[in-house]
RNA sequence: GGGCGCUUAGCUCAGUUGGCUAGAGCAUCUGCUUUACACGCAGAGGGUCAAAGGUUCAAGUCCUUUAGCGCCCA
């Protein structure tokens, strides 16, 4: 008896003594030199210093769940991982660190060189902790070659990209309006930018005696240099050229005349900021306007803005301009408007429009790499994002790479009076200073596919084969792989991607820190397993459709951990004291072929992304077909060699969702010594007869039975008569009569084709058979459900008749339609006349 | 304003190229410590498939329109 195997599933005792074994039997390391055909994914690099979310936790089952079957196919796979140093993310959470704990005021205090020690320090602290809750969660990546995006290696490739795309003239420098974080305090590029939909007002003001201006901005007015007005608008002829005062700054401001006023904006009069509004600048750029800058970089009124409001808050300003403008009978009318207000993907501040010098890229490759898509030799999976990204591309705008931070990559670019000098190293000689920005976290993030890789595994393992990523990212990051991809080793990085859903909570809310409603993943591992957390968020990922996590979709998961768990129970209990063989009768023969079934559905749905399909099948064949039916025949007849067969092949099929207890019970079951890892993943065989029709009617009478005790009240533990009349199948039914007894725990089950019941005696009847339960029976009732049941298959019958009834139906549709309504015909009229037969015995 | 997605049982979702009585899990109800499993077993109830119109012998599925929800872009 080898019954120390515990009688419910503990992954705890489990799961790290596993990963502790392949890591250190070295399972996930990828070797370069290896003849396998290849298989490689790079991680979407998490925040160094973040830690593990649903998102994560979702993003990388998948992965390993495409890594791991590979690795059964015969692929020598390479999972890439590591981590991303995420330039504003990393540095606001130690400014703010540090700012809690007394150390600064400002990051200023410390100075650049300091800082930047210190965001080191804290890189070292908690850098580690995502990737350690990654190995929890069984992630097979090669942590030999882990990387991280300021590694010396990568930092080099970064700067060797700036400094190339420079020297080609993709990357220039440029005075802009650029999207201007005040509380970041550093340039975004238009993605980082959030538009909200925003309620706010559109006050008007009477700029001059016949001239009133809307806007939502009060505070501007302070920098405006005129007034404009559409060329072709009637109303206002007479006023272009002509100067006006400006209210609040007695300052004289010219009409203008510019084709981009919306003459049905407001009262089609505009007011005219160059220095704070992107239309106004491209305006006054046209008509040589000065740019007089009243917003500073951190939000705060400049000196320009006048003695009354500098220093004021831009929002405290807004205020105390309408105040003033009031005060001086100028605020015409003040409407509420409800339109579009920017705000940082960071900081979650408005966005400031703002005049500043920044380093711009043109794209490269961008025709290439929207045709590839396009064609299909990068394949998106949902495909509907093809379109969300070709649409990027053709309206795609240069982008902002500089960012005023000290956490991340410098950029390589020193001056010296009016000269500049780009190279990866500092030039010769005195005076030159170096620009203190750094490039946009994504402009390393772009180079991941191959800057990761050494030029052995690049060979054997770029471009690499799948990517698994959120849609949310399409732009920062997926397309400019592509493109960086094609420009620097001119191949695609990549040749599938699968866009994961977005994780929300139960009422649908997107899961953030803020709200609270984020699981620590740690937490549900710690009470439900990996595996049962990965499995019940597979059963519920469908392919790119959000996905409504509760913690009961875990509850699932280890319910069923534990019922795999409890088969091999079963299946350890049946060996001792058994024959390995028997011939194989009708269930082997049955559970052979769904498993069959099974192995196909799991492997077509896994081939095509389609991961909750893959998990529902395996769920559904395990505990239904296995353990429901096939489990159950067994203790009528166990064959132990099925029994091993069925479940060695389950054990692999689950692997890549499941690792950690079909690792486990792959070894204690002795399927094999060593790791279940690299066994073949299953292929289906041709199985011969498969007894479907037959065990079918079997398994209905066996339904039917157990209504008729439960419907009558029988004591489970109450071994009573079954009689079954078979209208077909009869042999087979006879030859079951011992699994029939067992299984529903009967005194004896006689089949007998033409049996009367003496007396009142309670039946079901079903599409083979009537099934008796010899026993007393209330009358009243059991006519009732005969009755209910002859409706029931009246108003069935009543549909098939009026098909076959319909000569167009019979002419037109399809042969094996009409074929299958007459088999349904005749069935329906034999079970119709058995529920005739019965109820008039009743009365 | 443009694009995409969604709307099927109380909840979350499956439903191939139109064709068995529209399925599953969770929840609910009933009965069970039946020697694999109470993280379980057996049974039951519960749906005008968002609305309207159209195509068809046949529509949850295809087409048109409408409504509501969500996302992306301007």
């Amino acid at each position: 008896m080898s019954t120390e195997i515990s009688k419910a599933y503990e992954p705890k005792l489990v799961e790290d003594k596993w990963y502790a074994e392949w890591l250190s039997k070295g399972h996930f390391t990828a070797n370069s030199s290896s003849t396998k055909p290849s298989y490689s994914i790079v991680i979407p690099p998490p925040n160094v210093t973040g830690v593990l979310t649903m998102g994560h936790v979702l993003n990388n089952t998948l992965q390993d769940i495409l890594a791991r079957r590979k690795r059964m196919q015969g692929y020598e796979v390479l999972w890439l991982p590591g981590t991303d140093h995420a330039g504003i993310a990393t540095q606001t959470v130690v400014e703010k660190t540090l700012k809690k704990q007394g150390v600064i005021k400002h990051r200023d205090d410390l100075g650049r060189e300091k800082f930047q020690e210190k965001v080191w320090e804290w890189k070292h602290k908690h850098g580690g902790i995502i990737i350690q809750q990654l190995k929890k969660l069984g992630c097979s990546c090669d942590w030999t070659r882990e990387r991280f995006t300021m590694d010396d290696e990568f930092c080099n490739a970064v700067l060797r990209t700036f400094v190339d795309l420079y020297k080609k003239g993709f990357i220039y420098r440029g005075k802009r309006m650029v999207n201007w974080d005040p509380a970041g305090r550093t340039a975004l590029s238009d993605e980082e930018v959030i538009m909200t939909e925003t309620q706010g007002h559109l006050w008007h003001i009477r700029y001059g005696n016949d001239v009133v201006v809307a806007t939502t901005r009060p505070e501007t007015l302070l920098g405006d240099e005129a007034v404009a007005v559409n060329p072709d608008d009637p109303r206002y002829q007479h006023l272009i050229g002509k100067k006006l005062l400006l209210p609040l700054r007695n300052k004289e401001i010219p009409v203008i005349a510019d084709a981009a006023v919306d003459p049905k904006f407001g009262t089609g009069c505009v007011k005219v900021t160059p220095a704070h509004d992107l239309t106004d600048y491209e305006m006054a750029l046209r008509h040589k306007l000065p740019f007089t800058v009243v917003i500073g970089p951190d939000g705060i009124m400049t000196e320009a803005a006048g003695e009354d409001y500098e220093g004021l808050d831009r929002f405290e300003c807004r205020e105390a301009v309408v105040e003033q403008l009031k005060l001086a009978g100028l605020l015409v009318k003040v409407e509420d408007y409800t339109h579009n207000v920017g705000y940082s993907e960071r900081t979650n501040v408005p966005i400031e429009p703002y005049l500043s010098e920044q380093w711009f890229l043109r794209y490269p490759q961008v025709p290439r790499s929207t045709e590839a898509v396009e064609t299909g030799a990068i394949k998106f999976y949902p495909d509907r994002w093809t379109k969300t990204y070709t649409h990027w591309m053709r309206g795609i705008r240069d982008w902002c790479i500089s960012r005023q931070l000290w956490w991340g990559h410098r950029i390589p670019v020193w001056y010296r009076g009016e000269e500049i000098y780009c190279d990866l190293t500092p030039p010769t000689g005195t005076g030159w200073t170096q620009d203190p920005d750094v490039l946009d976290t994504w402009f390393s993030a772009w180079l991941w596919p191959f800057a990761t890789m050494d030029d052995a595994t690049r060979k054997k393992f770029y471009p690499t084969t799948d990517l698994v990523t959120g849609p949310d990212i399409i732009f920062f990051w997926v397309a400019r792989m592509i493109m960086a991809g094609y420009e620097y080793t001119n191949e695609k990085p990549f040749a599938n991607v699968y866009f994961t859903g977005i994780i929300r909570d139960a009422q649908g809310r997107k899961m953030s820190k803020s709200l609270g409603n984020s699981p620590d993943p740690l937490d549900l591992i710690a009470k439900y397993g990996a595996d049962g957390l990965r499995f019940g968020l597979m059963l519920i990922a469908p392919q790119g459709q959000d996905i409504l996590f509760d913690e009961k979709r875990s509850e699932v998961g280890r319910n069923f951990m534990n019922k795999l768990w409890n088969a091999a129970r079963f299946i350890q209990m049946q060996r001792a004291g058994n024959p390995p063989v028997r011939p194989h009768n009708a269930h082997d023969h049955r559970v052979l072929h769904e498993l069959n079934e099974a192995i196909t559905k799991v492997s077509t749905a896994l081939d095509n992304y389609k991961f909750n399909d893959a998990a529902k099948e395996l769920y559904d064949f395990v505990w239904g077909d296995f353990c429901d039916w096939y489990i159950e025949a067994s203790k009528v007849s166990p064959n132990i060699a099925v029994l091993n067969e069925i479940f060695g092949v389950i054990l692999r099929l689950l692997h890549p969702f499941a690792p950690f207890i079909t690792e486990e019970l792959w070894n204690s079951m002795g399927y094999a010594t060593g790791t279940i890892q690299f066994t073949a993943w299953p292929i289906a065989k041709p199985a011969g007869a498969s007894f479907f029709i037959e065990t079918e009617a079997l398994y209905g009478i066996v339904t039917a039975g157990r209504q008729l005790r439960n419907d009558n009240g029988v004591d489970p533990k109450k071994k009573i008569q079954f009689v079954i009349k078979p209208g077909k199948h009869t042999e087979f039914i006879r030859a079951e009569t011992a699994f029939l007894t067992g299984i529903l725990n009967a005194e004896s089950v006689a089949i007998e084709e033409n049996y009367t019941p003496t007396g009142l005696t309670p039946s079901l009847v079903t599409g083979v058979a009537t099934v008796f339960m010899v026993g007393a029976v209330d009358p009243a009732a059991e006519r009732e459900k005969l009755k209910k049941q002859l409706t029931e298959i009246e108003k069935q019958l009543a549909g098939t008749e009026a098909k076959l009834a319909n000569e167009s139906f019979v002419s037109r549709a399809a042969p094996v339609a009409v074929e299958r309504e007459r088999e349904k015909q005749k069935t329906l009229r034999e079970q119709r006349e058995k529920l005739q037969v019965l109820l008039i015995k009743l009365v």
